[in-house]
DNA sequence: ACGTAAGCGAGACGGTACGTCAGGTCTTAGG
DNA sequence: CCTAAGACCTGACGTACCGTCTCGCTTACGT
């Protein structure tokens, strides 16, 4: 994609009544720089129509919702980011592959793209709707192969793998609203070690021995 | 304080030159039923001065920030709300008190207010610093009680602590920004057993014996 | 013409590389259509070219202008509408030939029409030229008829005729853009004892003689 | 007034909690030189905001229709104008108080200004509501002044006088809105003769004695 | 008989303006 | 010096139309 956005943009015509990609592509750029510039903050629809050089209906037209928008941001950022781990132990793949995330999230706009997605989601119904259907299962592919993983080579119960998975996300959501994002990768794997740990269970006041799965 | 919020308010006027504690409180209050109402989305301090018959700038004067009045609000909710039980086993424990916490959430402002801020911190900086040093701590107090009973009896090591609070806070907030604070114990009572399991360590391959601290 | 225009209008083809009749008369009949339900404000092109099931550039490329389609359409209402009364006394005439245009204007979509041609006029030069030179003319043929035979009759001055229309005019124009062209004939009448009536002349101080009460 | 208004407007500070005559002035300036520079065409609150430094809002909160905008400019020049002429013959009064008339829309933005205003009208029920019930009665009465004189002297009937006003008000329409409010005092005086001049009543064949010419 | 030229429905596009909403600042008047 | 009140600017929101453009189709006409 030319970076072609800042400038009023090389003026781009219509051509008739399909989709101009050129068009999506510049808003997306634009999008990109913005969310790059100003960060979540100081994003608005206005702003990215501006720069892209395009129409705010135009816009509205293929992105009914700002949501929508940091959405379709987030997946042309992660197209081809993330490759999805086998070390052969979960623990390793979730440590290895969370820090890539967040590696990620450091050094694209998709972090940005993400924080606003969810603050979009406290704001709007439709960006909330949007967050738990269209975005976490898509975006939960990679978890449940690592942990389907797990499950395969009987180091995990499949019955636990969405309670793991809830955790593991919200991690995730945590260190991000709170701009923690870093590259400590000792306290990843801590944290992983307990997402894919046994569970505590057993008679009250005895911890269990011999736990999980 | 009576309750003298919603309707046009009966009409205070300037006690002179020291801070009106009516105003404070048909703020708050205010604030309290629109938050009850409409959520945080649909939450405007232009609403809530409205509905106070207060004037915005008394309000900015008190809460500089948006995020300032949910700290605020919050803090007023959670006041005197919430026990910490003590059941002898720290999974029992959390499981309780996560429960009432979502319990609190749903049926106060607190969840709203709590959401607000969130939201706001992503927003801005004064906010995030704010949900950071000032809110974060403190709220987790029970938290670490509870985990502290744990290491004193041996269950825990009180290094994992803090990983096990991150893993507790990132899955309530994944819960509420999703709006999925229900009342299902029994999910509560899952995730808790892993925040409060053994860890998953080990030579690779071999998902540990022996496991957890 | 089949009155198949507002139903998404059975589909229409091209019929080669001549106009299609069927689509100049469905554009018509849905403009028609959608000044009397809605009146001139209410009135787009955009709507139009929806009912009629008709692209946006067909009508442009028959009716370049918005005023250039209100023409068309008051010519094609008033075309066999308004008969030129007779009636041996200029008043009379003048009266019945104006509550009958007051009628049509009330009851067809002329009325909305003529409001947006001259609304369009404010706006557009083209429309100014096009309502001065096309349309007045054109449509003052009547006017002049019945005050020829006035003249004719030596009951009025030739050299009056263009102010008493130009009053005539005014008059119309007036009720017709305060929505006021009603069915009082008494009202009517009187304005138009006026427009036919004598001079005012006289030297200054004796309004002359045989003159007003 | 000062010209204070095309350059982004020296800033304009509030003065609290009452209205800021610098920033009605401002945007009154600004609408008046717009009107001037584009006439009613390419006027925009848009544009006038920008022009005023002024804040969209703050001027729909003073003049919640555009019909308002002009109303206030239409007034805001008119005062102090137009003397009421009282030459002792209606015909004189009324030919230089129209000529006066004309001459002020001619050279201020007056002239646009209630263009404007009528084109709204076709547009907007509020706008026609204003025009009707705000801004006729109160621009007419120098015409009722006029008129009462003459009926004073006996020279007119005072049953005739709103239909001889409606007539003025129509020619003047006529003029202005086909943008023909030149400088030929003949014209206006023929045309003034007639609104004053008798009526044209009598049996029907005899168009009554001592009439027409 | 067939290529070309035009008309057509469709609808995307860049724009401009609309009227509304909220945020946060400022000033006044008064206690 | 604080308070209530609300005007103010700013800037974004999402919508409605404008008039232009291009597509891909269909048909009639001229060769």
């Amino acid at each position: 994609m030319p970076s072609n956005a800042t400038p009023p943009a090389r003026r781009r015509t219509s051509i008739g009544s399909r989709r101009n990609p050129e068009t999506a592509a510049a808003v997306l750029a634009a999008a990109r720089e913005l969310l790059i510039e100003k960060g979540y903050a100081g994003f608005s629809v206005e702003e990215v129509a501006r720069r892209a050089g395009a129409g705010k209906p135009s816009i509205y037209r293929w992105w009914p919702t700002k949501a929508d928008l940091f959405v379709t941001l987030y997946g042309a950022e992660k197209t081809a980011a993330i490759l999805v781990p086998d070390l052969g132990r979960v623990v390793d793949d979730l440590t290895r592959y969370t820090a890539s995330l967040w590696r990620f999230w450091r050094t694209n706009p998709a972090g940005g793209a993400f924080r606003g997605l969810i603050a979009e989601a406290q704001t709007s119904e439709a960006a909330l709707a949007a967050l738990r259907v269209k975005f976490l299962p898509e975006r939960l592919e990679p978890l449940r192969t690592i942990f389907g993983r797990a499950v395969e080579r009987n180091d995990l119960n499949a019955a636990d793998v969405e309670d793991r998975i809830a955790l593991w996300v919200g991690f995730n959501w945590f260190r991000l609203l709170t701009d923690h994002v870093d590259d400590d990768v000792q306290a990843i794997a801590r944290a992983m070690e307990i997402i894919a740990g046994p569970r505590a269970s057993g008679p009250p006041g005895r911890p269990r021995s011999g736990s999980a799965r």
